[in-house]
DNA sequence: TCTGGGGTCCTAGGACCC
DNA sequence: TCTGGGGTCCTAGGACCC
């Protein structure tokens, strides 16, 4: 039978690499290979710092992304031949570069494929109706695992569906390793009975929330009443939570270069700051580094915000518009130093963060301003 | 068990303006 | 006396994602 995809007549693919930090690891030390691997933080499972990625191998004893690395240690505890490395930013983002590279030179029927970047190790693809009757997509997901592997030495697991969302959600399905299509023809079967927590967009505490709405299951939630969720979790949210049960949208596959809204630089210490000296010093190195990115961009600064975690364990976060954007450095350092004034200095600092939210880019030369704002 | 660092988007309430 | 209604902007904070 025909499982066409509906609505916008184009399949969505939605590619993620296998445990992908610690297979590049793996590639730049095959003597690593069907160990235990674990990369976070500095490398270091006594010091304050979570995993980034876990190899399956240390998967398999309860080891998992976001874990505290003191956490992870203690799974370990037993397992001589598990490693430890620290997260080694530059080489992970070239890797991630050069499986982007390898996506966007994807074709098929001789029509380039569309690609969405959405982070270090993920993407997704269309594939619409211009590429013509070229066979199942699941042939386009064969190629891509194919090419990948070919040009990278990585694998990874691709989900298809008719939405981003289906698409997204069927990968997990699919790894390792596979391939795995997810319509609206089999959704609610596949995922009604699953708790909410499961769905794209639904965290812990969304769904407590839906809990005590007596929702529990993502088919609870598919048949809940609308103007209930709107009143409950928000005009917007509310709709869009059912949205995400029913598996839609979240719109097409966007190709065009992500735009920053801002850049920040985040430091949990390892030995509390508790002085306000120490915490000032910090916050002005921290909004340095993070104007450096700024810079780059060439793009003023519209807003500072300031996140202070305190021991013990509690995070308050201040912000304030600038009078007028700017790329003085100086300015925004003063403003940055100035949301200090709101936090309580007598406190012990853990973790400090600072974000510079940037002017929205001008538009090239030549072009209008659109009226339609999306 | 004890919680990174980079982000995005939404909400509520207050200030302010006409 | 008592007290509109609509709109925008700002700030703090929550939640989520990879």
């Amino acid at each position: 039978m025909v499982d066409a995809a509906p609505g916008r007549g184009e399949w969505v693919l939605h590619v993620d690499l296998d445990q992908f930090v610690a297979a590049v690891e793996v590639l730049r030390r095959p003597e690593l290979a069907g160990r235990p691997v674990v990369v976070g933080g500095r490398g270091d499972p006594t010091e304050r710092g979570v995993v980034a990625t876990a190899s399956y191998e240390a998967r398999a004893h309860g080891v998992g992304s976001g874990m505290p690395l003191r956490v992870a240690a203690r799974k370990l505890r037993d397992v001589p031949d598990a490693v430890f490395l620290a997260l080694d930013k530059p080489v992970h983002e070239a890797a991630s570069a050069e499986v982007v590279a390898v996506l966007r030179g994807l074709r098929w029927g001789g029509v380039p494929v569309l690609v969405e970047v959405l982070g270090w190790d993920e993407a997704f693809l269309a594939a619409g109706p211009d590429h013509g009757a070229l066979g199942e997509p699941e042939e386009l997901a064969a190629e891509v695992q194919r090419r990948l592997l070919e040009r990278t030495r990585l694998h990874c697991s691709v989900g298809i569906g008719d939405t981003k969302v289906r698409a997204k959600t069927a990968t997990g399905f699919a790894k390792p390793r596979g391939v795995h299509r997810l319509t609206a023809a089999t959704w609610r079967e596949v995922m009604g009975p699953r708790p909410t927590v499961e769905l794209w967009g639904v965290g812990r505490r969304t769904a407590a929330r839906l809990a005590d709405l007596g929702l529990h299951t993502v088919a609870d939630l598919m048949d809940a009443d609308r103007d209930v969720l709107a009143a409950e979790l928000g005009p917007t949210t509310g709709p869009w939570q059912r949205l995400l049960a029913h598996g839609g949208d979240t719109g097409p596959v966007d190709p065009a270069p992500h735009v920053a809204r801002g850049h920040g630089r985040e430091e949990t210490f390892q030995v509390d700051l508790e002085t306000p000296e120490e915490v000032e010093a910090a916050v002005r190195r921290l909004t340095a580094q993070a104007l450096d990115d700024v810079v780059a961009e060439g793009r003023p600064v519209v807003r500072v915000g300031l996140k202070v975690r305190y021991r013990p364990f509690e995070t308050v976060t201040r912000s304030r518009s600038l009078p007028a954007p700017t790329t003085d450095p100086a300015a925004v350092l003063a403003a940055a130093v100035g949301l200090l004034e709101r936090t309580d200095r007598s406190r012990a600092v853990r973790l400090l963060g600072v974000r510079l939210e940037m002017a929205d880019p001008t538009p090239p030369a030549g072009l209008s301003e659109s009226p339609v704002s999306r």
